[in-house]
DNA sequence: GTGAATAATACTTTATCCATAATTATGAAT
DNA sequence: ATTCATAATTATGGATAAAGTATTATTCAC
């Protein structure tokens, strides 16, 4: 018996995640054409299951599938940024709401766990260190919530974000800032004060999608 | 040249919409084995496209694919519904708070209009023609919040709500009591007021799972 | 020289086929 | 009689091949 292999996963499935992988870490770029040939060559595979791959691709929004035309990186507008960011606004802050409702001593005794790993990466000037912890802390706020739906909306729209350049997200003062509006919303979950939870949250996602914006106008000035 | 094909569209997608519809008029049950054979067969199709259209099926979330073991259509529970309805009254809650902003004066004319027509489905007991006229209702405000993602992820939620039977929500004086919440909607929208449409849409949101419960109810009562 | 039409090439799309895995049924043994 | 094991059948999942359509390039005509 192989333990590592609890749920038996699909070939098509396993090759989702490789082409996800790829896309976020722009080896495929936005707009690029996929090159169905070539990937199930790449793979060792034949197009069959290259090609359900896309089609789930394709639903999560990573891919568009144009019909006789075949399949490309979907390329994220200034403008989508702006409504997913205001949807994940409103979705996330919600969460913090639930979270900070609900939230057993345990759970925030997590919260705060949690939070401290943020401030070590910080003081470390650990980037990566800080997105892995900032990570684990909206999860965890998503987990407290409890709302599989919720944390399946957000999951979604967080792929779709991932399309745009995240790596650079943390420099400048954006990682101070961050840890700035981090310690906002601890001290609302921690005073078990939803209302403040929420507004904490919306600002924090809002300052993310400002902090990207800023990026972008540098990188359109640069080239 | 067919004038009526301007999109040409795959087969696949022909034959996730005729799922869709077969799906969502309980044709299929929830819960229900989806025989690729059979169904490859009535379509005079291969497997080939069907596969891939239950592919897009289930990241819809209206089918559940078991590795090795086929697929079958999703069953709802009723803690997803409390969970679904949740996120929906956020979602549309925000939309009205938007469309109350945003919209001009003949945006304002067309609600009224699309709610004069709800108004008068309810007059003649038109439990198909309210249905008809709330959905453009409940579309316009969407389209003048004018958020393609939020309209987006709405829309994939609202496929997963019509899983469960919908057929029967306008019964009972359910009819009368969405008509009076779309009352106060319209009504905060023409004084352009967004907060208070964002509490009425929600309400109106949360009023429409309160009517589906009872259903549930009735119906587990029956049994 | 430019524009349009035709032909060729290449990629998507669908179909058929094969292999593997799972489930069920039957038979034997305790 | 009941339970366990083995075998057979059926359905899913993957590969290969063929066909159709779209796009691009080249040639011819104006």
């Amino acid at each position: 018996m192989n333990a590592s292999r609890i749920a038996p996963l699909a070939l098509y499935q396993e090759v989702a995640e490789r082409l996800r992988e790829r896309i976020f870490s722009h080896e495929l770029k936005p707009g690029a054409w996929i090159d169905e040939q070539a990937i199930a060559e790449q793979y060792g595979i034949s197009r069959t299951p290259l090609r359900e791959a896309l089609k789930v691709l394709a639903s999560e929004g990573l891919v568009t599938l144009k019909p006789r035309r075949g399949c490309y990186v979907t390329e994220i507008s200034e403008r989508d940024l702006d409504e997913i960011f205001s949807v994940m606004a409103l979705l996330e802050g919600q969460c913090a709401r639930d979270a900070a409702s609900k939230a057993s001593e345990s759970d925030l005794a997590q919260f705060k766990k949690l939070h401290d790993a943020l401030e070590a990466a910080a003081d470390r000037n650990d980037i990566n260190g800080f997105f892995e912890a900032n990570q684990a802390f909206h999860h965890a706020v998503q987990s407290v919530a409890d709302n599989h739906w919720l944390q399946h909306v957000i999951e979604d729209l967080r792929k779709v974000i991932k399309l745009s350049r995240h790596h650079s997200l943390f420099s400048d003062g954006r990682l101070e800032q961050s840890l700035a509006e981090h310690r906002d919303i601890l001290k609302a979950m921690l005073a078990r004060d939803a209302a403040g939870a929420e507004t904490a949250m919306r600002m924090h996602i809002h300052s993310g999608r400002k902090a990207l914006a800023r990026i972008a106008a540098a990188r359109t000035e640069a080239a």
